[in-house]
DNA sequence: TCGTACAACTAGTACGTACAAGTGCTACGT
DNA sequence: ACGTAGCACTTGTACGTACTAGTTGTACGA
């Protein structure tokens, strides 16, 4: 652990200078160029200077300069990751992108959409870095914003606000999704469901329909009661105040993901409503927050590992197979049932 | 819109080779050294110049080269961060660390730790890529590999698990926002306290402390309880679950953190306890679930801000600085009262 | 004996930028 | 008229790696 022997110019900071390849083919007493070979595991290097080669690096405490390598490479192999950390499913999805990447030989580079740094910095960022395309996760952008950026490279919007041309979507058929929450709660019983609306939200819109296209469906056209919302704790709490202050009680609320779903729930919990015995309540997303054992949110599942899987696939298709026309890939979602739904009781 | 006229090789995708700064200088007819002095606000172009090279820049659609810079500077002015996305609060801790490193004029690049990804590859992203220090919160290493990581760049580690030296810490007094818990629920006439533990996690062995002490202060010895715990929501609802199953129910709660109360608060509305009528609870880090207007816990605020601000100064001390001194920076916390905790009632 | 094939290497250059060290050129004071 | 200062620029090189095009040396077949 004693600092090197090599007279190094003191500098500031006395933290020695970094080793390169060149650094180890000296010490090995090969070519620098060798010393690449080996560490791309190319052909080429004898069995026994493999050996030394690493030896070597490993006594320098060599580490690969990503900089150096991203400058000479043709090919980043890099996918550039935009995201929030706001919303559960979210947070669910960038964890998956790291082994669906991996698994096409692609290195993930997050870039975070925050208060104080926007989705055009946060792209500049990752195109500055050479990432090969980029995965934005639950976009607000504007589509002719996003059109700017998808002229510099692909872009997959996974679970977009809006769809827009030039790029491929991964997304859930939600309205599908809301389907089967409507389809659940009649089967026990249920006729009076209030929808929890979403805004603007990504998803919102067709989730909105589905509920709408559901309910007519189940013959429930006069129910059909959509109360505003924007995805928040905080507008489920408000719809569950709204509700309880308004004096007919709906049996059973579908809020448009499951946060809001958890205001909405706790709010009626505070306020004595029992659930499900009193009202059941299904969320959407089935993110981390649903299968928590005190909330056991029945919820429409979105497979954030399938989603990650294909949100790469897409990518790679345009990168490596020339893929220039639009996909929009839809995935089916899953029911989750939790014990946030019950039968209808009869004296309700 | 069209393409550019240049007849570059058709490639593979047919996206064409993006600009460089010769490419630039070549088009307003200067050298390249000129374009990257303008670019870099240097003096020695003329203003005519300048303007001549922007516009050819937009024209082009020409984004500086990140590898490059960080090749070519001696410095890289990049902080690493990693961090994992599980705690709300820590989420709080990335967003505040962008202004307050750009304040700096550091730039803050992330590396997440998730499931597939342990901590030694997400920092070892970091180093590749000449982070010149690395922030780390809520680390969970043990303090020998941190030291390893602490012998090639400065490390600051924000409420670490463990204390660890060769590296600064930056953390709150958690005695003291446990110490103030207390004294904030035997004003309100509690002396059954009872303490969520947080295990081995970061700051839990202090809150723990901080809780026994304060306990001692106020002469309530006899009344000190710990249940185990771990800072997640299903911690807290078993706490809730023990509680209610055994005979003697404690009138106040005072959890690990924020995430455990949550999970302890509404388990007891579930089984029909009232919050804060039969019993009040405090949580810890004053996240974004505290202030929700359903949740409305009593929680110590650990100002984010605050801890980002000073976690990239005491980084930039040792990098611009040099100071080689460890550091050990402790907050105070404050208590935020809110809904979750009141007055004992006498029938209780 | 020579040529060939192959393994194991090296030389040299390119990637896009930053920066040190120049080079002209004009203006100006004496 | 001459020296000098300063502006606006250029030349050249370095950063650390990847990759192409060699170069050596040895074994082997005909």
């Amino acid at each position: 652990m004693r600092d090197a022997e090599e007279a190094v110019q003191p500098g500031i900071t006395g933290r020695q200078k970094r080793p390169t390849m060149s650094d180890i083919a000296a010490r090995v007493g090969v070519s620098q160029a060798l010393v690449s070979l080996v560490f791309r595991n190319q052909p080429g290097a004898s069995v026994r200077t493999r050996e030394r080669v690493f030896e070597a690096a490993e006594e320098l405490g060599y580490r690969p300069d990503t900089a150096a390598q991203l400058l000479r490479r043709t090919r980043s192999r890099q996918l550039g990751v935009l995201f929030t950390m706001r919303h559960p499913h979210d947070v669910d999805i960038v964890e998956a992108l790291y082994p669906a990447a991996e698994k096409q030989d692609y290195h993930v580079v997050l870039s975070a959409m925050v208060a104080t740094r926007d989705e055009r910095r946060a792209v500049e960022e990752l195109l500055g870095l050479r990432c090969e395309a980029i995965l934005i996760i639950g976009t607000e952008s504007t589509p002719d914003r996003l059109a700017v950026v998808a002229g510099e490279a692909p872009v997959v919007a996974i679970n977009p606000r809006k769809r827009a041309s030039g790029m491929d979507v991964v997304r859930t058929a939600d309205a599908k999704g809301v389907r089967q929450a409507v389809d659940h709660l009649t089967e026990l019983g249920h006729r009076a469901i209030v929808h929890i609306d979403g805004g603007s939200m990504p998803g919102a819109a067709e989730r909105r329909r589905g509920y709408r296209t559901a309910m007519r469906r189940h013959g429930l056209a006069e129910h059909i009661r959509i109360i505003p919302g924007d995805y928040t704790e905080e507008s489920g709490a408000r719809a569950a105040r709204d509700l309880l202050a308004c004096d007919t009680f709906p049996t059973a609320v579908i809020a448009g993901n499951d946060r809001s779903a958890h205001g909405l729930l706790t709010t009626f919990l505070r306020a004595g409503v029992r659930v499900p015995d009193d009202i059941s309540i299904v969320g959407y997303d089935d993110s981390r927050l649903a299968g928590l054992s005190f909330i056991g949110l029945t919820s429409v599942r979105q497979d954030a590992a399938e989603v990650a899987e294909l949100a790469v696939q897409a990518a790679v298709e345009r990168l490596d197979n020339g893929r220039t026309t639009d996909r929009d890939i839809v995935l089916d979602p899953a029911l989750v049932v939790r014990e946030s739904t019950g039968q209808l009781r009869s004296d309700a």
